[in-house]
DNA sequence: ACCCAGGCGGGCG
DNA sequence: CGCCCGCATGGG
């Protein structure tokens, strides 16, 4: 068991708000308890009610430690993130309710497939298919948590066995992307390479848009530069900043880039859940 | 019953 | 180019 101080997280907005860990985690809302295999281990993160101490256990406590750290972006120094994205009153309220919410940094793999499963889906099924395919094929370590499987044991998947993770026509896209990123591209490698180099690398998959790729560049690489706008983030955005008024995803794109530059990704983040759950329809 | 969901690929004008 | 359509499935 190991102890460590953290400030301007918030465990339980971060795990709710519908990113790739969100998928596979469990969370214990009233003990405040996060459990979730990190790729080789199971890791258990206690905070309660967004204090600044967090309580780890884990086999490996120090591997755990440095994964959590990585994971949740403990080095952002949220102070200047939020003082570049709090530009008006809504992005304000979006910082109050869910202020500590942090973007996680999740493997690239597990990132892509979540998102192409996320295509014209909702985060309840998405959930449920992920934990799905987690069941059938992920590799269990040997605390008997399960990681999130591997792009060779889906590729050996059939298409009619995906589709029966509940997928349905996401099925396709699955099992080619796992073909690619086994025979054609090297996703690790493209760490770091800068944000217009891994967006456009990553829709060289099929199945992979412009929206999905910036999910990616953003949840599974961290380039924060990237803006995904999904349903949500563009209603949300045309009712607070432009009277309700249609507009295009382009031009959504270059206001949030002129807004929140280089940290717009977080913003995105904040825009997209005060949008779902405190604006909605 | 009907509409929608963290969109995408393909086809058409 | 831009626009429009179908897509599997489950929940509201």
């Amino acid at each position: 068991m190991s102890e460590i101080q953290v400030m301007d997280l918030n465990i339980m907005h971060t795990i709710a708000s519908g990113q790739p860990l969100t998928f596979h985690a469990e969370y214990d809302s009233g003990a405040g308890i996060v459990k979730y295999n990190n790729g080789t281990q199971l890791v258990m993160i206690e905070q309660r009610a967004a204090r600044t101490k967090v309580r780890i256990e884990a086999r490996d406590q120090n591997q755990a430690a440095i994964e959590f750290s990585k994971r949740f972006r403990l080095s952002d120094n949220m102070k200047k993130i939020y003082s570049a994205i709090n530009t008006d009153a809504f992005m304000d309220s979006a910082i109050s309710n869910y202020g500590g919410m942090r973007l996680t940094l999740n493997d690239p793999w597990e990132t892509t497939v979540c998102f192409i499963l996320s295509q014209y889906n909702n985060l309840k099924r998405i959930r449920r298919i992920v934990l799905e395919l987690k069941e059938r094929y992920g590799e269990a370590s040997t605390d008997g948590s399960i990681a999130f499987p591997k792009p060779e044991r889906i590729k050996a998947a059939s298409e009619a066995e995906l589709k029966d993770c509940g997928m349905g026509f996401r099925a396709r896209y699955i099992k080619s992307a796992a073909e690619m990123c086994t025979e054609n591209i090297d996703l690790h490698a493209l760490t770091g390479k800068g944000y217009d180099n891994v967006k456009s690398n990553l829709m060289e998959i099929c199945g992979v848009g412009e929206k999905v790729a910036d999910c990616i560049a953003l949840m599974g690489y961290g380039e924060l530069e990237a803006f995904p706008i999904d349903v949500w983030v563009k209603r949300t955005m045309e009712k607070v900043y432009f009277k309700g008024r249609e507009k295009k995803i382009d031009k959504l794109m270059d206001f949030a880039e002129e807004k929140w530059g280089k940290n717009r990704g977080y913003a995105q983040q904040y825009i997209f859940w005060n949008g779902m759950n405190v604006v909605k329809r």
